[in-house]
DNA sequence: GCGACAG
DNA sequence: ATCTTGTCGC
């Protein structure tokens, strides 16, 4: 049940904390992990790009999550998966990553090809503690993970030009923790940030080209479709 | 203490 | 995230 791809991470699934200052903790832990002295994939590489993304219901405690791969080059689905599972933290700015791995986890490894690049719903560096979503989902998995998400979080950014591709820095205080960019003209940007094992440039490239007809990456489009249909379906 | 705060 | 109708525009 388990794909080559994802390590086994099991040993940090099983010690999922409990409550705030213990995942804190784990962050503060599993943070000196994070690469990111590589560049990741060529936008445009011969391989697939996943994304992953989770719905709730909040009346059940269900959460459900979905893996879906693109063909890099066509944008063409090649492979889908989904899970289902108990709710398992309570979300809490800063800490969203013990509210989703798990169930992402399960609905990466029923894949059936190893992701070359994931795309993340939310951030990665851009964290107060510099470990968000994507660099934990992409230590845990040892895959190359990026962070786009729909919202600025704490951060700060002078709006980037009207064109699409346009991009001004993320910035917490001085240090830019990733970038705006406008993926379609005249349409608020997203927020690029870098993840596991992928720099910044080539983090918002990609974004840029899933992006190519939404403001969202396809990627991100197609996760949060299948994922509602899972919720629906459990 | 108050407000802000990825999903 | 989720609750939710119509509406303006290409």
């Amino acid at each position: 049940m388990d794909t080559p791809g994802t390590i086994s991470c099991d040993e940090e699934l099983r010690h999922w904390p409990s409550d705030e200052a213990q995942a804190r903790a784990v962050q503060d832990r599993l943070r000196s992990s994070v690469r990111l002295d590589e560049s990741g994939p060529q936008p445009g590489f011969a391989g697939t790009v996943v994304g992953v993304d989770v719905a709730y219901d909040d009346e059940r405690d269900v959460v459900a999550a979905a893996a879906v791969a693109l063909d890099a080059r066509s944008l063409a689905v090649v492979d889908e998966a989904t899970a289902v599972g108990q709710v398992s933290f309570p979300y809490v700015p800063g800490l969203l990553a013990f509210r989703e791995i798990p169930t992402v986890i399960d609905a990466l490894a029923r894949l059936t090809r190893v992701p070359d690049l994931v795309v993340c719903d939310g951030y990665g560096l851009a964290h107060p503690r510099r470990f968000g979503l994507a660099s934990h989902l992409g230590v845990l998995t040892g895959l190359p993970t990026i962070g786009v998400a729909k919202n600025p979080f704490t951060f700060r950014y002078a709006p980037p030009g009207p064109e699409r591709g346009a991009t001004s820095p993320l910035l917490d205080g001085d240090e830019e923790v990733g970038r705006a960019l406008r993926t379609q003209k005249g349409v608020k940007p997203v927020f690029v940030s870098v993840g596991h094992r992928v720099d910044l440039d080539r983090a918002c490239a990609h974004t840029l080209r899933l992006a190519a007809a939404y403001r969202l990456p396809e990627t991100t489009r197609a996760a949060d479709s299948l994922c509602r249909k899972a919720l629906a379906g459990a």
